[in-house]
Order: structure tokens, then sequence, then C-alpha cells
DNA sequence: AATGACCGTATGTACGTACGTTCGGTTTTT
DNA sequence: AAAAACCGAACGTACGTACATACGGTCATT
């Protein structure tokens, strides 16, 4: 675990008890600091990382620039925060999602179904995600390496199940399956705006029917 | 067309007609100006656009600061170099592979077989182009686009010719089709080391073969 | 009920640094 | 001697971060 400042995120609400608060017309210390973050994601989406000032992340939030260092002591613990709080909510969305599901392959429609809907719903986000990978270093790439790899290992579980349950024999890579199917996925900030594009769910169907033909097709079994 | 400093590429060659040369250890102009942006290439590739000083690149090229200066005016055009010329040559790689070849099919496996031997053959540089699309700006990210829009067209015609050969009614969207490749294949430079896995040969013979049953797959014909 | 220590929150300002770029000059090549 | 190639040193700027400070609440003590 890494932690060094306030960030108690969850921790001892202050005001605790009553649900009253004549004070603090801006919401909770976590509402500000989700409030934040967001301007942060939005604008990181929009320039990079690298370019996106922490002047401009203050401007785009309304806070004072010092402000921002009382939510967190670095702008790459900030980045660290956006990229955590992301990959958290698509793992527990997944997780969730796939709750009760037992065939493999409906499993996966499920994965894709709900990595694109997470994707519609929150691009700016997912784009930082995808794009800003190796922006963290040491201790905070590790663990957002961890997050992403439990991620792929969920997802991995699944093919795996596929390929067991409905091939005989194959000579596809398995890795390699689900790295193609991952490209597919990540790379759908590059091009897809749901807004003006088709609806997730056609996209999503449309991906998740071409890598199950692609990965069944190919195997000697035919369809 | 974007130009304003020396630059020539393939202009007037100097020392012209005599190919034994006394001089210039260090080569020709271009042979120099693609040292350096090979040196460039790779430092890119490892710390990204933005973090990539001109100092480190010019350290890395063995040249002085100032002296990169003597073959681009900024930063930007240096990137855009490196863009353009891998690009151009990603696209005439792909239309020499592709000529003589007839069967839609069998053009699209030369398409990803190219593109991923390509790639394994210039991975920074691929890495370069993938992730620094939006690094350029105005006219140079005009042109760029450009570039990977014809690559993109190229893509997509071969994709409508299996279309249209294969399928008789299909709910499958093509632009979708095209892009899901494109993010396969784009998001090799995430996972892909050609020294560590499988030939490139053999992961390009398993994206397309995917591909192909993912998308005829699809369609109301079966296998 | 009033006091005062304390904490969380927020700010303005300044520091040091690293960056892209330029300039004037020197060396090398033709 | 002219031109091309190259360099050291500097300039201006924008950045991340630190510091000193201020305001408003909370709460134990008086």
């Amino acid at each position: 675990m890494i932690s060094q400042k306030p960030e108690r995120l969850f921790e001892h609400e202050r005001n605790s008890g009553a649900a009253n608060r004549k004070s603090d017309i801006r919401g909770t210390y976590d509402e500000r600091l989700n409030h934040i973050l967001e301007a942060a994601t939005g604008l990181i989406a929009r320039v990079g990382y690298g370019r996106a000032s922490m002047r401009a992340v203050a401007r785009e939030a309304t806070v004072s620039l010092a402000g921002l260092y009382h939510y967190f002591d670095s702008k790459e613990r900030m980045l660290f925060l956006i990229q955590t709080r992301t990959f958290n909510s698509l793992l527990n969305n997944l997780r969730e999602k796939l709750h009760g599901v037992t065939d493999p392959i409906e499993q996966l429609r499920v994965m894709v179904r709900a990595h694109v809907g997470h994707f519609a719903a929150n691009m700016a986000a997912l784009k930082v995600c995808s794009h800003e990978l190796d922006s963290l270093t040491g201790a905070a790439h590790d663990e957002a390496s961890r997050l992403r790899r439990d991620y792929y290992d969920l997802t991995r579980s699944i093919v795996d199940r596929i390929y067991d349950a409905h091939t005989t024999e194959s000579t596809l890579d398995r890795h390699v399956a689900t790295m193609c199917l991952f490209g597919t996925l990540n790379w759908l900030y590059r091009w897809y705006d749901p807004k003006r594009d088709r609806s997730p769910t056609t996209v999503a169907n449309q991906i998740s029917s071409q890598f199950l033909h692609g990965v069944l097709g190919v195997s000697s079994r035919g369809c």
C-alpha cells in the first residue's frame, strides 16, 4: 500500500454523526477531491499528462494552485489516484456483472459489454488509463500495474475456459488472443464516440461476436 | 506540403557521382539525419515525447544541442519527420507486398503480416507513431493524419472486398471491424516483444486467422 | 458564555530548475 | 574563399513544489 498524506478517502468522516452540517457549501472532503480529480482527468485526457500543468488543473477545478497540494502531495500522485480509482471501479463493476454467469461465452460477452459500457460512461478516465500507463514510476507504477494485471487475469481466465470448453486442439496462443482483445478494447478511445457512433451495446456485441467467432472458428471443430 | 528548412532528404546529393568520398567519416547529410532521428525515436519510445528533452536527444545522437537545430527547426518538426518517415515506409512496404495479390482474404493476411513484420523490425518507431498521435499540432498534425488515413483507407478497402465477396447479409459495421483490427495491431507495442514471444509470422497468422473467422463467421453463412 | 488552542482548508507568492530555442563564432569541407 | 556543419553559452519561460500566512470552525477548559 502507498499512503503518505491525508487522502483519508473513507476514513473518519469529519463532522461525524451529524448529517446536517451548516458549513462547507462545497461538500465533503471526498466530494471535493472527486471534483478535482474529474477536472484533472478531463484535462489530461485532452492534452496529455505531460502538458497538463498543475496550474491548468487548478484553473479547471476552480481551486488555487496551492490548494491542489492539499489533496495530494505531487502531480504523479494525482495521476495515481485517477488510475487507481478508474481501475478499481472497472474491476468491481466487472466482478459484479459477472456474478451468477456461468457460461464462459456469456461471461466474455458480459466482460466486453461491461468494458465498452464503462468506457462510454467514463471516456476521459479510460483514455487516461490507456494512454498514460507509463507516466507513473516506482511503487505507484507497480501498484497500478498490479491492478491492470488483475483485470487481465480475470479476462484471461474467461478466455481459458472458452478454449477448454470448446476447443479440441488449437494452434492459437491464449495470451496472444487475450492481448488482441485488449488491443481492440483499449484502442476504443482513439476512434469511438458513443454520442456520434453506434450505441455501446451494438459495438460491444460486434466486438464479442467477432472475438468469439475468431477464437472458436479457428479451432478444428469449425462452427 | 510542409517545409521550411534544409531537410532536403533526397534532393541534390552532395558529393554526387563519386562513390568514393574521402572525407565525411560521418556519412552524407541524409545518413546523419537518419542517425539523429533513430536516436530520437529510441529515446521517445522509451520515455515519451514530452519527457524526451532535446538535450537528451543530442546526447543520445552524440551531437551538440545546437547541432540538432541544424537538421530541424523545432522539436515538433523532429517528431513530424519521425512519423512521416515511418508511415511512408509502412505504406510503401504494404503497397509493394500487396502487388499481384488479388484474393481479398490473402490481401488481408499480407497486410497483417506486413504490419507485424514492420513492427518487429521497427518497434520504437511504431510505438512512437501509435502513442504520440496527438503530439503534433496544426499543419504537421494534419499531414500525419492524412498519411494515417491513407493507411486506414487501404486496409478498409480490403475489408470491404472481403465483406462483398463472402457475406450475404451481415449486421457487422465495417468501420468498427476495421478499427478493431487496428486496435489489435496498434496495441502490439504494449505487450509484444518479438525477441521473447512467438515469431512475427506466427503472431501475424493468429491475428489474421482470428480476424477473418471473426468477420466471416458472424455472417449468416456460417463457416 | 467566553476563551483560546488547534486543525482543516485555502491562498499568494516565490524558488529553483529544466526546457526549447537562438546567437555568434569556430571548425571542416568543397 | 565560400559554404556547410557544428558548437558553447546564453535567454526567456513555464513548470512542480514549498513556504508563510489567514480564515473559520471544533472543543476542552475556564
